[in-house]
This record gives C-alpha cells, sequence and structure tokens, in this order.
DNA sequence: TGTGTGATAGTCT
DNA sequence: GACTATCACACAT
C-alpha cells in the first residue's frame, strides 16, 4: 500500500477539530490501477441537533442515516439535482456529524482528473465540492463506504508535514446556521473555492 | 474579475 | 410543490 489511511479515533472527535485536521492531509482515489491524490485545503464542519444547517438537524431519514453510523465513513449526497458532495462522518456513533471536503490541491494522476472533468484548467479541476468528485470518480456508490480500510478512497497523512495558516469563515451555500465560523481553509491557497 | 441566472433531480413537507 | 451544503456559462466591466 503506498499511502497509509487515517485511523478511526481520528474522526471520533468533536467535528470541527476534525475538519481543521483534515486540512493539509490527502484525499486517494485509487481508480483503475492508478493513483489520484489531492491535498485537502477547504473543509466545513456540519453537526446535529444544534447546527440548523446541517442535514441531521430535523433527525434520521433515508437520505441522512449515515450521519448516525461509525465515524471515518463517507457520506454522500447529490447537491441540486447534478453535483455529488462527499462528507466524512465525524464523532462517536449516534452522534450526528459531518465535514465535508470542500475543495483539493491535485497532487497525482492530475492528466485522469483532467480527463474525468473535461476541462483543461488546473485551477478548475477540484477547486469546488462538486468538482473534485467528478474529478475523482466519486459518487453515490460510496455513500456509507469506509475510509479507514485503504481501499479505493481514503484520507492519509501527507509524506512531509508543512506549516500553512487556516482561516476560518461562514459556510457557503446554506441560509442557516451562518452564526458558526465552520468553514476553514488554507490561507493562499490557489484552489480554494472562493475567499 | 466579478455578478447574474438557468439547469437539474432527489428529498422532504 | 418547494427547496437545495453547486456548476458553468453569458455578459458586463
Amino acid at each position: 500500500m503506498k499511502y497509509t489511511p487515517l485511523p478511526r479515533s481520528f474522526y471520533e472527535r468533536y467535528a470541527v477539530d476534525v475538519a481543521k485536521s483534515l486540512l493539509g492531509k490527502l484525499l486517494v482515489r485509487e481508480l483503475e490501477g492508478r493513483f489520484l491524490v489531492g491535498k485537502i485545503v477547504e473543509v466545513e464542519a456540519y453537526r446535529g441537533i444544534d447546527d440548523p444547517a446541517s442535514h441531521a438537524y430535523r433527525g434520521k431519514t433515508p437520505r441522512n442515516y449515515i450521519m448516525w453510523e461509525a465515524p471515518g465513513l463517507a457520506y454522500i449526497y447529490l447537491a441540486y439535482g447534478v453535483n455529488w458532495c462527499l462528507n466524512i462522518v465525524a464523532e462517536p456513533k449516534g452522534c450526528p456529524a459531518a465535514v465535508l471536503i470542500r475543495a483539493l490541491e491535485p497532487l497525482e494522476g492530475i492528466e485522469v482528473m483532467r480527463k474525468n472533468r473535461g476541462v483543461a484548467r488546473l485551477r478548475d479541476l477540484t477547486s469546488g465540492p462538486g468538482k473534485l468528485t467528478q474529478a475523482m470518480s466519486i459518487d453515490s456508490r460510496f455513500n456509507g463506504w469506509d475510509l479507514t480500510k485503504g481501499k479505493l478512497l481514503y484520507v492519509a497523512e501527507p509524506p512531509s508535514l508543512e506549516n500553512f495558516d487556516i482561516v476560518a469563515t461562514r459556510r457557503i451555500g446554506i441560509k442557516r446556521g451562518l452564526d458558526k465560523k465552520w468553514r476553514f481553509y488554507i490561507k493562499g491557497n490557489l484552489f480554494v473555492s472562493r475567499v
């Protein structure tokens, strides 16, 4: 195995802390024998009954039940009928919470991502939640996928740690829960969806 | 370089 | 029947 997946304990914490800790980590997708790798540069935290912007706010449904499952699972839903969005379940099982992966910096398999996206500009490859799932060929087949197994789709520690500043802002595309600054991104990174 | 708007379909009321 | 954790394109600047 080329990359080592983060353990379940990493995700079994307060979702806001998990979100911040995910910045700088690698999202790894094995596709047809090739590695597609991107550095996570933008995330958002969503919780449960104290967060009106969260899918979990109004209780468990057939769509959102994964948020109540074990930390480290993938929760994937369709946004606006066109874009798949990738979340990672956080906090102990039974406590609904998740972290939305909003943007990546492409590191490996860039030509495959370009083909999947059908765009030429490097900066448009993975600079948004719907864009990165398209670039990495992630859809509802991965709903409930265990990201700690280290197969096909997982999150891994980067080979070397670099220093960066974290910016906290309001979350994007929501109308409720605007008081919470639970969107985090790497300051100055070119692939953040918007500053 | 930025703002406005239509497409699109699953989900819940 | 309304709403939505988005994207891409047009158009103006």
